[in-house]
DNA sequence: CGGACTGTTGAGAAATTTCAATGTTGGTGG
DNA sequence: CCACCAACATTGAAATTTCTCAACAGTCCG
């Protein structure tokens, strides 16, 4: 079943904690379908349990005053939906589904529970909330330091890696169903923007992007252009493994 | 001796913790002094042990290909400088002092080792942990999509909360011992208009801020025009603490 | 006193936003 | 199958924010 990204994505770091993955996916047993637009978390409320994203894609946005968002992260096929839940205050943004989803969830208490037989299932969790952490550090970077066209270019970098890990791209191809409305926010440009800066990525030949589908045309121009460096995304435990090579994509050289 | 910040600040959730925190401080029996300008951490280099910030001012921050940098998080006395960092993989980025500083270190074995005496100081580390994304978060929205005067204000709110935390803040002031140019690195503004944004700050009778010492002369104006809410920021474990208004600070309405 | 770092100022240039209108697409009901 | 509607994408032009450049003032320290 769709549990395969996650298995695929949470395993790759090699086999160190294979056996707590194991136990903690194995009470992931229910299941959770969100419409397009719905929402699973509401800033403010605890939520109750874990969820791991199936299929689909989710943000995490906060809502300003002046009737703008900003969405603050992505969640793809494979992520786990909050890896510190159980330990963290009540969530000050919003979660929603930017498309129909599937989410596996499992009771804070479930997983509490197994934590205490199997010790090392936090160091897990800690290990996918690093992850997160370095790829928020990347949106602060992106949001603060580069051009829009770097921005946006960077966005598409990192998703296209992530879904890559997730087994979720081929050939150089992968559904990215993001409305431009979703990217600006999730760049902090504006929507006329984000569409001016997309037809420049076109016909730079570096991309397609149309109707929910995204084809990297140059990889390393790409990368280029964007100052990705992949390195913080994948880093499994406490070596370094091959890059996003093997999941079909040219890698840049070395700067 | 100067412990004292950390006690307060990692003490704030009430005692639900307290037992884990007293055994995860008594293991950082090192001092470490930093000079200003001096590096921790250097990216790509897995660091091996875990540090608390005594005193002074320390950066997390990435240089970008074009020389500039963005600083993206800010550490304050009585924060962890790596909450997950033995599960983590090698940091990407760099942390180095601002200011002179000092700080506590505990080897990551120790910490690993307590763990496994201590089952709940994982997530004690884990809700450090999310606190830290909270602020990350907001740094996302604050460059994505504030304005620079409110980017300004918001940095200036969450400092100025933070430091309250940590009882470094009396009277409506405070030591913030930042140049132009890191404010500049930590908003993603350029230095002139860092000076300009002040200087506006100034004019409008928000804040005072020269030579490393601020004082806020309106909050609630100030959190207004930074759309500044201080809930993400001190949450304590299961229920909500009063906000930092104990500590000197007037409360602005709840909106 | 000199030098280095930090803060300040002005003016023109550039990137990005806003506003307002017009295509395009995909789905739905007649 | 067509008409229609809503959401999404695209375009142009003016307005605004922010940046860059370049100069100058203040402060700290040896």
């Amino acid at each position: 079943m769709a549990m395969d990204a996650v298995v695929r994505k949470l395993g790759r770091g090699g086999t160190s904690l294979a056996d707590e993955w194991q136990v903690f996916l194995s009470a992931f047993s229910r299941r959770r379908h969100l419409a397009a637009g719905e929402t699973l978390v509401r800033p403010g409320v605890r939520c109750g349990s874990y969820a791991i994203v199936l299929a689909g894609m989710l943000a995490r946005s906060e809502a300003l005053p002046d009737g703008s968002r900003q969405i603050v992260a992505l969640l793809l096929p494979g992520d786990i939906v909050d890896p510190l839940g159980f330990a963290a205050p009540a969530t000050d943004h919003a979660v929603g589904a930017l498309v129909a989803s599937t989410l596996a969830t499992a009771p804070h208490e479930t997983i509490a529970a197994l934590a205490c037989s199997h010790p090392r299932l936090p160091k897990l969790l800690m290990h996918e909330a690093a992850v997160e952490a370095a790829i928020l550090r990347q949106w602060v970077v992106n949001c603060g330091r580069r051009s829009a066209y770097a921005r946006m270019a960077h966005l598409i970098c990192e998703l296209y890696s992530r879904l890559a890990v997730a087994g979720l791209a081929r050939h150089h191809a992968c559904k990215l169903p993001l409305t431009q409305a979703a990217l600006s926010d999730a760049t902090g440009l504006s929507v006329v923007h984000v569409n001016r800066v997309l037809q420049q990525l076109r016909a730079d030949g570096l991309i397609s992007l149309k109707s929910g589908h995204l084809v990297v045309h140059d990889w390393p121009g790409l990368c280029d252009a964007a100052g990705f460096d992949s390195a913080y995304l994948d880093s499994p435990f406490p070596a370094r493994s091959e890059p996003v090579a093997h999941l079909g994509l040219q890698h840049r050289a070395a700067g």
